[in-house]
Formats: C-alpha cells, sequence, structure tokens
DNA sequence: ACAGAGCCATACTTTTTCGTATGGTACTCC
DNA sequence: GGAGTACCATACGAAAAAGTATGGCTCTGT
C-alpha cells in the first residue's frame, strides 16, 4: 500500500512531506547550522538531513552564496527585527521592557544562533557587513532602553555592550546550577544590568 | 643564485622557514583558525598557507582527529592556564586583580580565538568536553575573586557568568567609539562588574 | 665520509563537494 | 483531460579533500 509518491507517504507517517519551500529551506538550515555547526552547510549534506537532494537546492537558490546571504536575511528578520518591533510595542518602563527582552530571548531561545550565525558568517566578507548591520540595528535598540532609563550616554554605550554581549554569548558557558533559568534569576539579572 | 632549499631561501627573504615544529604548526593553525575560520582548518589548504605539504603535517601529527585535540590542547595552555596562574600570583586587592585580568587578556587580545575555537570545537563530541573543561577552570578562577570581594555565592555566581560571556564574547560586537579601549573605560567596566 | 634520524614533497586512491543538464512527478486551471 | 507550472531526482563533470606510500633533502654524530 505504499504508494510511489514520497510526500503522501511522508503525510502518512506523520513525518515532514519531502517538499520543501525555499523559507523552509532557510528555517531548517539554520537549525542544522545551530546543531551542527557550519561545517554542515554543504548541499548536498543539507539536502540530505532536509530528506532531499540537491535537485531542490538549486531550484530555490541560484548558488551557494545566495543562500548564505537569504540565510543571514532570514536570521535576521526572525531573530531580530520581530523582536525589537515587539518589545517596542509594549508599554511600561525602559526597565520593564528590557526584561521582556530577557525573558523572550530566553524562552523562545532565540539566541540559540547567535554562536554559529557570527562564526561562520563574520569570516565571509560578503556576509560580515550583514552581520554588522543586525548589531547596529540591537545596539540602537538596546541603547535608546538605556537612556530611556537616564543613563548618560557613555553609560549607555557601556551597558548595551556588556548586555547585548551577555545576551549573544550566553549558552558559550554551560547551564551553571538548575534552577539558574527561573524568572527570579532573570530579575536578578536584568538587576544587574539596570542598576545605578 | 638560488639555492635548491626551501629554508635557506626563506632565510634569505627573511621569510619564515617552511620547517615547522609540532608547536609552530599548532600556533599558526590557530592564528589562522582566527582569521579565517573553520573552513580553513582543512589538512591541504592549512598546509598551503603555512607553506609546506601536507606530508608536513602527517609527519607531526597522526590524522585530524588527533591535530584538533592538540590544537585545543595548545588552546587551553597558552591562553588560560598561563593567564590565570599569572594572575594569581599577584598582590593587591580581588577587585585589582580581575582589572588586571581584563588588562592582560586586552592588550594580549587574547580573546581573539574565543569564537572560532568554541563555535567548531562546540560542536565536535570530541572536542566538547576539553572546552568544558577550560569553561571550569575559568569559572572556579574568577568565582574565587568575585567570592574574596565578599559576594555571597549566588551573588559571585551571577557575576561571574556576565563577565566571562563578556571576556569572551566582546569582539563579536565592533568597537564603539575610538577611545573605548583606554584605561579608563576598562576602569569603568570592571567598576561595573564588582559594584555593590 | 658515511649512517641514521628528522622533516618534507610528490604521486596516488577514495570520498565529498559544487554546479549543470535533463527528465520526471504532482498540482492547477481551464 | 490536456497544458502549464512548480518542485524534485538522477546522472554527469570538475575540483578539492583525507589519508597512504614512498622517495628526497638536511643535519648530527662519529
Amino acid at each position: 500500500m505504499t504508494s510511489r509518491n514520497a510526500r503522501e507517504d511522508a503525510a502518512r507517517n506523520g513525518t515532514v512531506p519531502a517538499r520543501l519551500s525555499r523559507e523552509e529551506w532557510l528555517a531548517r538550515a539554520l537549525e542544522v547550522l545551530g546543531k551542527n555547526g557550519a561545517g554542515q552547510l554543504a548541499v548536498e549534506s543539507l539536502a540530505r538531513q532536509l530528506g532531499v537532494t540537491k535537485g531542490s537546492f538549486y531550484w530555490h537558490f541560484t548558488n551557494r552564496d545566495d543562500f548564505f546571504r537569504q540565510l543571514i536575511e532570514y536570521w535576521d528578520e526572525r531573530f531580530t527585527r520581530t523582536v525589537t518591533t515587539e518589545i517596542s510595542g509594549l508599554g511600561g518602563t525602559a526597565e520593564e521592557r528590557l526584561l521582556e527582552l530577557m525573558r523572550l530571548v530566553h524562552s523562545k531561545r532565540l539566541d540559540r544562533f547567535e554562536m554559529p550565525v557570527r562564526a561562520w558568517a563574520q569570516q565571509n566578507p560578503a556576509l560580515a557587513p550583514l552581520v554588522r548591520s543586525v548589531d547596529r540595528h540591537r545596539t540602537l535598540f538596546v541603547r535608546s532602553l538605556f537612556l530611556e532609563m537616564g543613563f548618560d550616554e557613555d553609560e549607555a554605550e557601556m551597558r548595551t555592550r556588556i548586555f547585548l554581549t551577555y545576551m549573544i554569548a550566553q549558552r558559550f558557558l554551560l547551564p551553571s546550577s538548575a534552577g539558574s533559568k527561573q524568572l527570579a534569576d532573570l530579575r536578578k539579572r536584568a538587576a544587574f544590568f539596570t542598576h545605578r
């Protein structure tokens, strides 16, 4: 009773259909980058892990460089732009919005691609400017929060850098104790960044 | 007047002689990893950049895995062990030693391999434990400084994580303003981590 | 001057990759 | 039910990679 249609088989099995849109390609490639590192971004290796062949890849993307550029843009849109606009729309004090930013990043694990993306893209001359653009956007956003809290320019600049660095690289260090991810700890950390 | 000896030629040109010890291999490979990323850690590519062929590589190392393991151990010894022992030998308050640690890391740019090493090694099951061991060592060291300052366990733990994260990932963000690397700024940042 | 050791280049095989060319399958719309 | 479109598999060529085998160069000791 097996059809010769991989898509129907997949639907019946509850697995992912072996037919991908451009965005699914980017989303799943980002997951692979996050889990297995940039070494697994080879076209054929990627296609295997996605259950298709590179015929699919070269249908959606003209070549690797094009794919890489789109991957960074997808990462920007999905893991920076939507976040800052969402937080911007909230009310409350700047301190509360900063805490909400930390909560959002943590609960949705938005930081899981930071290291792989940066280590891989910042070396690539065609991709580094895109990453720097993302950093500028984030810096402006977080800086505005600290300025709103009443810190002067230099102080806001310094705290922004330390805060963003922490948000980017948290996952470098192994999780310390069990409860380190609770809301109370988040509040403590937020307070550490916003104290005066 | 050209000898058929690449080594003499190199000496005459003032270039590096094309004959490498095991440690030179590791040191220069680490530079390549820092500059060009993990994608350039291929044996033949590396050998080309070092002015030799892979004959040299397979003389010093049995295979890639062996080489990678030695590379991490070299990085640990050279960029963590020697630093913590040096700072440990200093007098002064814990605050002063933390500042000295920041100065040392910055002046010798000891953080330039953090991102590439981690992004590449933390994915590799054989290498990840080595990196975690380095992190444990650093955490214990910095934590002892914060404890010595009088912070309680939880507070020291949190500050250690934020501090180490900053030390690791500073270079992710572009240098902000021109004078951001001056001693005064370093003092300001150190004070931010050690305030109460 | 000769032997041995240390270090490296070269040639070779197997595997993996990028990119192209081409044909096939499923869905849509008339 | 036939044409067109969207998406993918397969086969192919060229290049680069890991690892092995082997021979050559240079220095040291005697």
